[in-house]
DNA sequence: CTGGGGAGGGGGCCC
DNA sequence: TGGGCCCCCTCCCCA
C-alpha cells in the first residue's frame, strides 16, 4: 500500500507561499493555513505542531509519472532540489538549486506502510520511519521501495548543528522536513529529527550529545553488541584514546541516564521488541536493489573507505590515511564528522547505509557499543555506537525558552539541558539568526516595528533592535550565539528619520497564552505604513506591496513556485495570466491588432512598441551619441558600442572608463597601486569587474559626470538591488548585494561571500566626487 | 549594426 | 482575499 498525503496541495504547486489566515482542515494543512508564531530562535524546541504551523512555504514533490518507469524516488524531487550523483550515477545526497527560504515545508515521506503486525518478517527496515499516534506505534514508513518511496529517502543525516538544514517532523502521520535555516543554492539537505521526533524514538538525545569543539555533534554510531568497546578504541590514536578515558564518565552517566529512561519507557518496550527485528537481514540484499544510495555506498565500502570527516567535498576533510586521490573517491555520506571511521573498517561498517535508515529506535542505543575512532584529523570523539544498518545522530537540546515548553518535555529530558556540563555547540544558532540573505533591511531598521523578525521568512533584520524585541528566557543557551552580528546583515542606508516609515504592529497575538508560549506571534510579512498605507513587505527583497495577494503572488519570484503549467509544452509560470499570454504561442491567436497598419499581436505591450514605429516615437536615447531607439534593448546593443569608448583612464593603472566617476570609485580604492595593504589581486580584479559593470550600466548614464558621491552612492545602491535581483535564478550573473551604513562611505559590495567596501574610507579623501573634481 | 517582432516576467489595479 | 486583467520591462531572435 502506498503511503500517500491527501494534502491540499495536490497539483504540481512546487513552492506554495502558504496563506496565513484561512484555517486549516486537516492535521496535514495546519502548516499552510497558520501565520507564524514564535520566534526562529525557538526553533530547536519547536515541537513537530509548532513547524507545522508556523513554516511558510510548502514545498510539494514533483509529480511523478510511473510510466516513465522512472521510480518515483527519483522523479518526485522538487524543482528547486536536485540530486547529486556519484560516479555511478548513484544517489549521493539532495541540494538546493536555489535559495530556500528559512520555514519551508517538504514533504511528506512517502513510502510503504505497514503496520506493527504487518511488517513482511524479512523486510528490510532501513528506511523505516516510524509514525506514531498517541504516543503509540501505530505504523511505519517504508522508504525502502524506490516507487513507493520519493526523494526524501535520499536526505542525508546532518553531520553537525551547524550543517544541519532541515528537520524531521511528523505532522499527522505524515514525515515532513522543514527548513530550519535558509539553504543557500547548491547546498545539500541535511536532516535531522526534531526535538519530538527524537523523544518518540526514545533516544536519549540530550545526553548522548557531545560536541566537539568545533560544534559538530557527537554521533551515537553502533555497531555489533558481540564487539566490545573496549576492542574498537583507536589504539593508534592516542589523542582520541585520551579523550575517550576523559569522556567515560560521562558516557558511564549517560548509561545510567538511559537506563533510567528506559524503565520510564516501559509501554514501548513492547515496541522495542519488533524494533531489534529490524536487524533481520532483508530478503533481498541490498546490492540486488536498485537503490542508487547502496551503489555507491558499496562500492566504497570495498575500499575500505568512509565518509570525509567533514561535511564538505574539501581535499581538506578527508580521512586521515587518505591519499588525494583516494579522498577524490571517497563518498561523501552521512556519517560525515560524526562518523567514526577505522582505518581498517569492520564489517559491518561497511553496511551504514547511505541514508537516513532507521534512525527511529531507541533501542540502537541501549546496549552496549563499542565505539570506533574519529577522523584523526578532526579528533572527534564518537562515544556513541552506532548500528551497522541504523546509523544514529542525536540532535542537541536547548534549554527550552519558554517554561511551557519545557514543561511539555518529558521530565528525563529537563535534568540533561545543560547540566550535564558539556558545552552547547559553538556554531551559531542558524535558528536564531537572521535570515542570511544576500541583500537585507538595515540593522535596527526603527520604522519597523513588527516583532517578527525571526519567523520562518522573515528576513528583515532584527539587527539590534529585533534582539530587544527577544524575550527575555528566549537567550540561546552559551555558546550558541543568538546575535545577528555573527550574521553578515546587508544594510540599506538608513532613510532619514523625516523619511522612516512609519510602521504599525498588526500581529498582536489574540491568544495571549499562546505568546506565553511560543513567543509573540507574528505575521510572516512585515507590515509598514507608508504615507497612511499598510504596505506588505517581501521579507527578501524589501519590496512593498499594498496588497498582500500582491505580496503573496510575488514571493513567487523567490521560492520559485510556477503553479501554472501549460499543458501543451509544460512550461510552467508564475501567474495565471502568463499562461493564458503563453497560450496564444500555442493557438497562434494575435488579438490585438494595429489600427494603422492592421498588423496583429499577441500582446498590447508588443503592440505599443510597434506603434512607436508608427508615432515616430523613440524614448530611448544615448547620451554619448543622441542616437534614438524604439526599443530600450537596441538602446543597450547600442551602448555596447560605445562602451569600448572609455575615455577616463586612470593614471595609475591601464584601467579606463566611460564615466568619470567610475574612475574616481576605481581610484578611491582598487586601482591596484593604491589597494589597501592585505587586498588580494583576485578580489581587487572582482571588484575592478563590478565596477566596469557598474559604469557601462543604464543606471550609471543616468548619472551627471560630476554627480555628488551620494548621488552616486544612490544610484550604485539601485544598480546593485537591481543586480541582485536578476541574479535569482540566474546563476551566470552577478551575484551581489551591498552593505549601507550610516556613512556614505561605507556603502559596500558584497560579492558572494566577500565583502569589499565600494567606497573606501580614507580620511584623507574628500567626501564626494564633486568635491575632489573641483 | 539596426530595427522589428515574439515572448516571458513582474507588478499594479480592480472586482 | 484571490483572481483577472492590464501594463511595463526585458530579453531573444532574426531580417
Amino acid at each position: 500500500m502506498s503511503f500517500q498525503l491527501s494534502g491540499s496541495y495536490k497539483k504540481k504547486q512546487n513552492w506554495e507561499p502558504k496563506n496565513k489566515t484561512t484555517k486549516h482542515k486537516t492535521t496535514t494543512e495546519t502548516s499552510a493555513e497558520m501565520k507564524m508564531k514564535g520566534e526562529i530562535g525557538d526553533m530547536n524546541l519547536w515541537r513537530e505542531a509548532d513547524f507545522a504551523l508556523n513554516c511558510t512555504y510548502i514545498v510539494n514533490d514533483q509529480p511523478s509519472d510511473q510510466s516513465t518507469g522512472i521510480p518515483r524516488a527519483i522523479t518526485s524531487i522538487p524543482r528547486n532540489l536536485t540530486f547529486k550523483y556519484g560516479r555511478d550515477n548513484e544517489v549521493i545526497g539532495v541540494f538546493s538549486k536555489e535559495y530556500i527560504p528559512q520555514g519551508t515545508r517538504f514533504g511528506p515521506l512517502l513510502g510503504e506502510v505497514y503496520t506493527k503486525d504487518d511488517v513482511p518478517k524479512h523486510a528490510n527496515r532501513k528506511y523505516f520511519w516510524r509514525i506514531y499516534t498517541g504516543g503509540h506505534l501505530q505504523h511505519f514508513v517504508d522508504g525502502y521501495d524506490l516507487q513507493k518511496s520519493n526523494w526524501m529517502r535520499y536526505v542525508n543525516p546532518a553531520h553537525s548543528l551547524h550543517d544541519q538544514n532541515l528537520v524531521a517532523c511528523q505532522n499527522g502521520k505524515d514525515v515532513y522536513f522543514y527548513t530550519i535555516k535558509p539553504v543557500p543554492p547548491h547546498s545539500e539537505l541535511l536532516v535531522w529529527y526534531s526535538r519530538e521526533f527524537a523523544d518518540r524514538l526514545h533516544y536519549p538525545s540530550p545526553g548522548d550529545l557531545l560536541f566537539s569543539k568545533h560544534g559538530h555533534i557527537t554521533k551515537g554510531i553502533r555497531d555489533s553488541p558481540s564487539e566490545s568497546q573496549k576492542d574498537q578504541l583507536p589504539h593508534k590514536d592516542k589523542t582520541f584514546e585520551e579523550h575517550q578515558n576523559a569522556e567515560a564518565k560521562e558516557t558511564k552517566r549517560e548509561e545510567e541516564r538511559r537506563d533510567k529512561m528506559e524503565k520510564e519507557m516501559e509501554e514501548d518496550e513492547r515496541i522495542d521488541v519488533e524494533v531489534l527485528d529490524r536487524d533481520t537481514p532483508p530478503v533481498t540484499p541490498d546490492n540486488q536493489i536498485v537503490d542508487f544510495s547502496k551503489k555507491l555506498y558499496e562500492s566504497h565500502a570495498k575500499k575500505d573507505t568512509y565518509a570525509p570527516a567533514e561535511p564538505s567535498y574539501s581535499p581538506s576533510h578527508s580521512l586521515h590515511g587518505d591519499t588525494q586521490d583516494q579522498r577524490a573517491e571517497v563518498p561523501r555520506k552521512p556519517m560525515g564528522p560524526y562518523c567514526c571511521s577505522t582505518d581498517t573498517p569492520t564489517s559491518s561498517q561497511k553496511e551504514i547505509p547511505l541514508h537516513l535508515h532507521g534512525l527511529y529506535t531507541h533501542r540502537e542505543g541501549l546496549v552496549s557499543y563499542p565505539t570506533y575512532p574519529p577522523t584523526r584529523h578532526l579528533q572527534q570523539p564518537c562515544l556513541y555506537p552506532y548500528s551497522s544498518h541504523y546509523p544514529r545522530f542525536v540532535l542537541p537540546q536547548y534549554p527550552p525558552p519558554f517554561p511551557s515548553v519545557l514543561s511539555r518535555v518529558p521530565s528525563a529530558y529537563s535534568g540533561y539541558l545543560s547540566s550535564d556540563g558539556l558545552p552547547y555547540p559553538l556554531v551559531s544558532q542558524p535558528s536564531l539568526l537572521p535570515v542570511s540573505i544576500p541583500f537585507q533591511a538595515q540593522a535596527g531598521k526603527e520604522g519597523l516595528i513588527v516583532p517578527s523578525p525571526p519567523t520562518a521568512f522573515s528576513l528583515t533584520s532584527p539587527g539590534a533592535g529585533g534582539l530587544k524585541e527577544r524575550p527575555p528566557n528566549n537567550s540561546p543557551p552559551s555558546g550558541a550565539p543568538a546575535t545577528p552580528e555573527h550574521s553578515p546583515l546587508p544594510k540599506l542606508s538608513s532613510p532619514r528619520t523625516s523619511e522612516r516609515e512609519e510602521a504599525i504592529n498588526l500581529s498582536t497575538p489574540k491568544n495571549s497564552q499562546a505568546t506565553t508560549v511560543l513567543g509573540y506571534k507574528s505575521l510572516p510579512y512585515p507590515l509598514k505604513k507608508q504615507n497612511g498605507k499598510i504596505k506588505y513587505e517581501c521579507n527578501v527583497c524589501l519590496k512593498t506591496f499594498g496588497q498582500l495577494s500582491n505580496l503573496k503572488v510575488h514571493l513567487r519570484v523567490h521560492s520559485g513556485e510556477r503553479p501554472f503549467q501549460c499543458m501543451v509544452c509544460k512550461k510552467s509560470f508564475t501567474q495565471l495570466a502568463h499562461l493564458q499570454k503563453h497560450n496564444l504561442v500555442h493557438t497562434g491567436e494575435k488579438p490585438h491588432e494595429c489600427q494603422v497598419c492592421q498588423k496583429r499581436f499577441s500582446s498590447t505591450s508588443n503592440l505599443k512598441t510597434h506603434l512607436r514605429l508608427h508615432s515616430g516615437e523613440k524614448p530611448y536615447q544615448c547620451k554619448l551619441c543622441s542616437t534614438k531607439f524604439t526599443q530600450y534593448i537596441h538602446l543597450k546593443l547600442h551602448k555596447r558600442l560605445h562602451s569600448r569608448e572609455h575615455p577616463y583612464k586612470c593614471h595609475l593603472c591601464s584601467r579606463a572608463f566611460v564615466h568619470q566617476f567610475t574612475l574616481h570609485i576605481h581610484t578611491r580604492g582598487y586601482c591596484p597601486s593604491v589597494a589597501m595593504a592585505g587586498q588580494s589581486m583576485e578580489e581587487l580584479s572582482r571588484m575592478n569587474e563590478l565596477i566596469d559593470k557598474f559604469d557601462m550600466s543604464a543606471d550609471a548614464d543616468t548619472l551627471e559626470e560630476r554627480a555628488s558621491l551620494a548621488e552616486v552612492d544612490a544610484v550604485v545602491q539601485k544598480w546593485i538591488i537591481k543586480n541582485m535581483e536578476k541574479k535569482e535564478g540566474k546563476e551566470d550573473q552577478v551575484e551581489v548585494c551591498f552593505l549601507k551604513k550610516e556613512s556614505l562611505h561605507a556603502a559596500s559590495f558584497q560579492e558572494r561571500d566577500t565583502v569589499v567596501h565600494m567606497y573606501r574610507p580614507p580620511a584623507h579623501l574628500p567626501l564626494t566626487v564633486k568635491q575632489e573634481l573641483q
